[in-house]
DNA sequence: CGACCGATTGACGACCATCAAAGGTAGTGG
DNA sequence: CCACTACCTTTGATGGTCGTCAATCGGTCG
């Protein structure tokens, strides 16, 4: 696994790879897609819902995450996104964007043009199936937020987002020996999970207390992977992952 | 709009066009399809975690859920799906299936198999973005859910969820004059909420009393549209219906 | 008629929301 | 180098929405 900061092509084969086998082919076609680079700084729309864009964006480095607010002002995020991830593939068929893309940290973000990836499809029918499998993963991980936040207390659905994040950073190298970069603030995890800002910090002190995270700045570290996965109920089933990816 | 029962075919084209404009031929090619008529009872698993089906499942008649437990035996109902729809879309790409599909009414399905799928997709490459759409389409609507449940108390959420399955039935023409079949119970409209069996049927009541919904047996009836919708706060964009659909 | 399933009601309590304020920490600018 | 500011985290007090438990009612079907 390298450690050096992949290239946005690179980074993106890796990703693609560990839900879809690709061939040495496919990888050539997609190191040539031309990705346009742009830094971004915390908290900015990337997609605002209504949108009708002609791109997707691929993250480089930082998070970012999809919401949606109700009309008393709640918001919900719905996803994370970390680097490799496209947040808004769906937008290569909802022509109109239903939700809001936002960063959460500084990030940098590739973008790729709804035309170079149809004739990529065109041309390679494989990668079709692969960037159509990479949404339906994305719907899975929908359903099993709607289960983690509709039907599990605070404590075991915070324990279940941490362990989400570790598992999708590990398969592109972010997530080494149980500590990866988690800038998410409390209230942003609280927003995810559908808990006050305020009941998230008192949840992250029992963790913390329990053993089962310790944190150093926006630093997460798992001391104890299978006890936080238990305490999470997680399993990876629904990330869908190729079994070399996991390994 | 058609008030006499679908063919199996008919249905299906009806739907995807409620998403996606379809050509004479691509019809045509679609109506070739092999489909398999089953007919099952209530509370019958239809597709089961960790199978690996080789077929898809059209809903002919009557209503399926998507469900998953945790742990701890909690049920949540991650999707509702009524005629015309084909809730196990997603085997297409992902070989192990995460989640359960069974029967809350009396149904008729009818099986399709995946080689059937893949070979009209080849053929007729626009159907591939059609099914493609229409997975995306159901991602959607568990966003949207996520949304409901993690923000919305108790009444709006009941609300939506009632104006979504008003909304879904009728651009498969079975939800006229504002009345359609419900056969969902209380306890499965609390596992679809995320909210307790018995605080459902007390926000029913109040709904009812409200004068936004009244019931006979499974027979559900909406007098006043707009104030149903105001109250659930639903706004139809997330089903991304193609404008005929909805006029 | 009895069994079963779903709807309804009541009493009680807990988990988590709400409101408000105080500490920490990092970045900015004088 | 130290205010000053902004943002995030932490803490306390209070209460409400909704969960839990349990029982009854009502309709359907064999």
């Amino acid at each position: 696994m390298t450690t050096l900061a992949p290239t946005p092509h690179e980074l993106m084969i890796r990703k693609m790879e560990s839900i879809f086998p690709l061939s040495v082919e496919e990888k050539q076609a997609i190191s040539a897609l031309p990705i346009q680079l742009v830094d971004i700084k915390t908290n900015q729309d990337i997609v605002r819902e209504g949108d009708e864009p002609s791109q997707c964006c691929l993250i480089l480095e930082g998070f970012t995450c999809m919401y949606k607010v109700t009309a008393e002002g709640k918001r919900q995020i719905l996803s994370l996104y970390v680097p490799g991830d496209v947040p808004d593939m769906q937008s290569l068929h909802l022509k109109v964007i239903d939700i809001n893309i936002a960063s959460i940290s500084p990030c940098k973000l590739g973008f790729i043009q709804h035309k170079d990836l149809r004739q990529l499809c065109e041309r390679y029918p494989r990668l079709t199936a692969a960037f159509w499998r990479e949404t339906l993963v994305h719907a899975s991980i929908f359903r099993e937020w709607l289960l983690n936040n509709g039907q599990r207390p605070a404590y075991t659905r915070i324990a279940h987002l941490i362990c989400e994040l570790r598992m999708r950073l590990k398969v592109v190298g972010l997530a080494e020996n149980g500590t990866f970069e988690m800038p998410a603030t409390q209230a942003e995890l609280a927003d995810a999970t559908g808990i006050t800002q305020v009941h998230t910090n008192r949840v992250l002190q029992v963790l913390r207390a329990d053993g089962l995270i310790s944190t150093v700045k926006t630093q997460m570290h798992v001391p104890d992977w299978n006890k936080l996965k238990q305490a999470g109920e997680f399993d990876s089933l629904y990330l869908h992952l190729i079994k070399t990816a996991t390994a």
